[in-house]
DNA sequence: GATGAATGAGGCTTCATTCAT
DNA sequence: CATGAATGAAGCCTCATTCAT
């Protein structure tokens, strides 16, 4: 009755319910959450469904798993990139779309499952991605909000959508074509960016003299 | 075997078979592709599973059918809003995004289809989808060159992107509403078209004379 | 879309049910609820899966389906015993006695299932099987009850126990027995009703002159 | 391998097997055995998967060696009530009835292991809990043998099964009953013998000077 | 042509049991 | 001895698809 887990285990219990978790992430974002089964997901892990669902309760787990983790590191790199952009409004935006863009085309399996998967996917599932888009467009509608009448009049929720729209289907578009024939992510995350400003009515008024983007 | 099928049949065959695919849209807009099973299907639409598996190869070959068949009455519906449109590049633009949205809205079951469900249904899926879609992004592409150089410099490709991202998280975060609390569609459809432009750098130059949005 | 079920068919399906049907009780009865399996069932019956599920909700849906069935057939055995056994209150409940032992000896499966399984049911399944022991256990009360003071003072609820535990326990033990060291049903069901009628403070008063039992 | 077990561990052991028993007696009792998992009884236990199967074989083990050790407890009750029952063979009789009620009445757990959980057990546990019930009834087979012709003409064996069915199924419809609603036991256990010992035939010649039963 | 009964592959999940630590 | 992570066989059930009527 001694507690007697020793950290060596625990290491490797962590290490096992990463790779588990790894695994679905790949397949799930290449082949969508209702072609991965369990099974594909055990074997391409080398894995057994008993440790499965020793580490997940069910598949619909594991899938929002791999969800909750990837909305806080987005979380987490937007601020980091936010926090290094300055005090200007629009820095900021421009430093989170290009942030999100690069963040995305670096996790292309997660990408995908939160761009994609977005259907049938049971009422719980279906509110954690929800929840982790509306939080991007919330963000766009308060920093739109903010700029107040620097901007032309424009619905900021309407807005906010169509900006995250320019941003997921570049991203989608990207990752679907083969590695090889992929532009730099950053040139991407740059048009984007620009794209989207312009769109908001936040334009350049130099097109020349544009500064490097890190 | 002599030729039998008098001209009554083959309608009632047509209406039939119209009649499937019609629930099957619905449905397949309502569940999503997964959650929707051809007992389903030919239940709500009165039919048999026997009928289903003789008008359509197969689960997938109705899908393809919506998709197609929506495809075409998109391209139809652009090609009369450009025609109405004009000579004006940009109003052809505009023409189209507006058309594009208020479309979709008004068919929300295969604007589901065509928007969601995209994931984990088979090349063959994938691929019409994916037609349909390159298709918009192609018009916008060419248009967006021709514009040449009224325009600021931007990676036509990338704006394309951009552009149809926009319209389709749009309307999809417009589906995602509940029907009452949905704003005009005429207004969303409005609000999309203006990010856009100015999202390519055609921007007006007279924020005044802008009627009000709400 | 017109109704096209020809009898034949209506036949063939009621057929395959009441098939899958009795070979479930063969197979509850000899292996208990929990190792009998679905695939069993259809194997043994030459059906399939599929039709199992075509036929019954599931395993419960059949398990209690028998028992349901099986109720009503004991009813309608007991009601024709009764009403052919007179006016006298206790040659009534022999008669039913009787008859309850020897329907539970020309039914074995079923017999079996109703005595023997009684836990790990499900609740479902625990209410039909308790309702109908329940309807036995009340009809011997109330028959106690009406009975009146021609009895020795008891508990009708606790002797109507003991009089279907003789029962129960009887039946339960005589199928256990190989069948050929079967004594006759006969034997036993008039054992039985005399123990019981004995236990209720009917006896006769002459062991000498006893009736034959039918 | 030198010897090395002190008997402070011998004991530990020994209190830890009891322990899980006690645990998988409860467990089992107000479960049942498919509905109990061995996980289940180690975590009440406070034990582990190891433990339990360092103690015992598999789960069928558990539940013979609970249901073994309740047969060795039951006898020695009986044989303690009929030692001091005096040489009345009837009193003998009604002492050890009531004793059995009274007994299980005192150890529901086990008495609904006993009586209820007995189907898809596998041939090794049906005998197990055969040999017990087997136990009983042979006794009073042997008994009802003793007392010859002081009773009426009536078959041993059969007799036999109806006082131990009506124990059972007293003592069965006793323990579904909420604990709030059980009449007393004693009450019950004095029911079940005046049933019994009237049903074999030994009756009480005066109705009239029967004790109140509550 | 229409019908719907029949099929069975394969998905998800549980849980008794083993074994390295 | 104790622990609990790991395993995989096997159960239940769904549903796309076929085919006899």
């Amino acid at each position: 009755m001694v507690y007697r887990t020793t950290p060596k285990m625990a290491e490797r219990k962590a290490a096992h319910r990463a790779h588990l978790l790894s695994t679905a992430v790949q397949l799930f974002g290449r082949n969508g959450y209702h072609a991965t089964t369990v099974p594909m997901i055990v074997k391409e892990a080398g894995s057994s469904t008993g440790s499965f669902y020793f580490y997940f309760r069910n598949k619909e787990d594991v899938f929002a798993a791999v969800l909750e983790r990837f909305g806080e590191r987005i979380a987490e790199a937007l601020n980091g990139a936010i926090a290094a952009a300055g005090d200007d409004p629009l820095s900021i935006m421009r430093a989170a779309v290009e942030e999100l863009v690069l963040f995305m085309a670096a996790n292309p399996g997660e990408a995908r499952i939160l761009i994609v998967e977005t259907s049938g996917l049971g009422d719980a599932l279906q509110k954690v991605r929800r929840s982790i888009v509306a939080n991007h467009a919330r963000s766009v509608e308060r920093a739109l909000a903010e700029l107040g009448r620097a901007l032309p009049p424009l619905n900021p929720t309407l807005a906010a959508r169509c900006w995250i729209g320019s941003v997921y289907e570049s991203v989608y578009a990207w990752l679907e074509l083969p590695v090889k024939q992929r532009p730099d992510a950053v040139v991407m995350a740059h048009a984007v960016s620009e794209f989207n400003l312009r769109g908001i009515g936040a334009w350049d008024q130099d097109w020349g003299s544009r500064r490097k983007l890190r």
